[in-house]
DNA sequence: TAGATTGTTAATCGATTAACAATC
DNA sequence: TAGATTGTTAATCGATTAACAATC
């Protein structure tokens, strides 16, 4: 009976699990070998139960009175994300945000390795961003084999993102981390994640505006 | 009947109603006086009886068999963002984040005006940094009391964020934009808008692992 | 006029929340 | 044992979609 039928989660739920990872490894409850999905809740303002349906969707089951095994759950979280083992990643665009991206420390907890750079400027080329020397985009094609890349990171200006995307598709690539302001065009088959700051301020400005009414 | 209730929208129609936005001023659509549902809908892969309700949270109306007047909508929309005047901002933590964000040259269409950098770092203060100088945490209360400072921006290390939250919230501003990975404690009338790259890289992770299965 | 398009009201869909039996 | 907690099944809530009358 353990190969039951689990749905694809809602990406409301995915969000808020990877913020009970978080949780669980704070240091608030590593002493704990016994998590309730009361305590994750309290902590972030939400309600048990919505805990406990979210932990349903990782297929991972706790003990009624006692809760879930707290270093298990950890686990079983970790690989609902694919977060196992470290997840290669390319980014094009070595620019500010893409140095940025490059030098953020907080990718090492969630397996992401960003392992090379690539910029269509002929001046970046060859530096050495982050670590990381940036490479031209005609070799992106190679790296991209040769490691088992698993998704794209565009930082790009909003005109290159589009040719950036179409060559991260060629390369066989399924995900892509899309930082312009550009709804790609992309086969039925690859997986975009727009990180459009545009849609975030938009939320905020109507939020704060919204107050005052 | 002209002052109708107009219900809080979703935030999912905010985001959408921002991509309108983009949408009516590219410039396949400024040829066009008149602008219909359909026509949107069609770029950005919607359903037109979708465009049509999110549009009708910006209290605009439109004209059966002519569609939109385009010049009026993208008005409307600008006004229900609360985009008509510069916004202004401050940002706190001139880091590698910070600065690609102080640099981005797209918040203009935007109407966000980023018009101060802070930083505790002493080594940091008094450099410029994308035309603004940095400035200590101890001028933040009387640079946000000077100009009519809208909401701040948070881009420092994890450790730190909380207190900057807290130096924000002492000033009265009633919004904060979070780059940090951390869920802020704010009084109830402060709006925090999380911008977590962990939860989007989730979402994207599970999305592609998701998809061999 | 006929057809395209709007905006409203109703139906559907999916996510959240509640109720509750099972249980260590 | 009694009480806390889980996981399931049902109810509620809100957003999306459909249906359709109104209209330029």
């Amino acid at each position: 009976m353990s190969n039951k039928q689990i749905p694809c989660a809602p990406v409301a739920t995915i969000r808020r699990i990877a913020e009970y990872l978080r949780v669980l490894e704070e240091c608030d409850l590593t002493s704990k070998e016994w998590v309730s999905a009361t305590d994750i809740a309290q902590k972030l303002d939400l309600k048990p139960i919505q805990v406990r349906k979210d932990i349903g969707y990782t297929g991972f089951s706790g003990k009624p009175k006692k809760g879930y095994e707290r270093v298990k759950l950890i686990a079983s979280i970790v690989t609902f994300l694919g977060w196992e083992q470290p997840n290669q990643a390319v980014l094009i665009g070595a620019g500010a945000l893409g140095s940025a991206i490059l030098g953020y420390k907080g990718f090492k907890d969630h397996s992401l390795d960003i392992i090379a750079a690539f910029d269509k400027n002929p001046k970046k080329i060859g530096t050495v961003i982050r670590g990381r020397k940036v490479r031209p985009l005609t070799s992106l094609q190679q790296v991209v084999k040769k490691a088992n890349v698993l998704f794209g990171i565009i930082t790009v200006p909003a005109v290159e993102a589009q040719s950036a995307a179409d060559l991260l598709v060629e390369t066989g690539i399924k995900g892509i981390w899309n930082f312009s302001p550009v709804k790609l065009n992309v086969p039925a088959d690859v997986t975009v994640q727009r990180e459009d700051l545009c849609f975030s301020l938009a939320i905020l400005s109507v939020k704060i505006s919204g107050q005052s009414g």
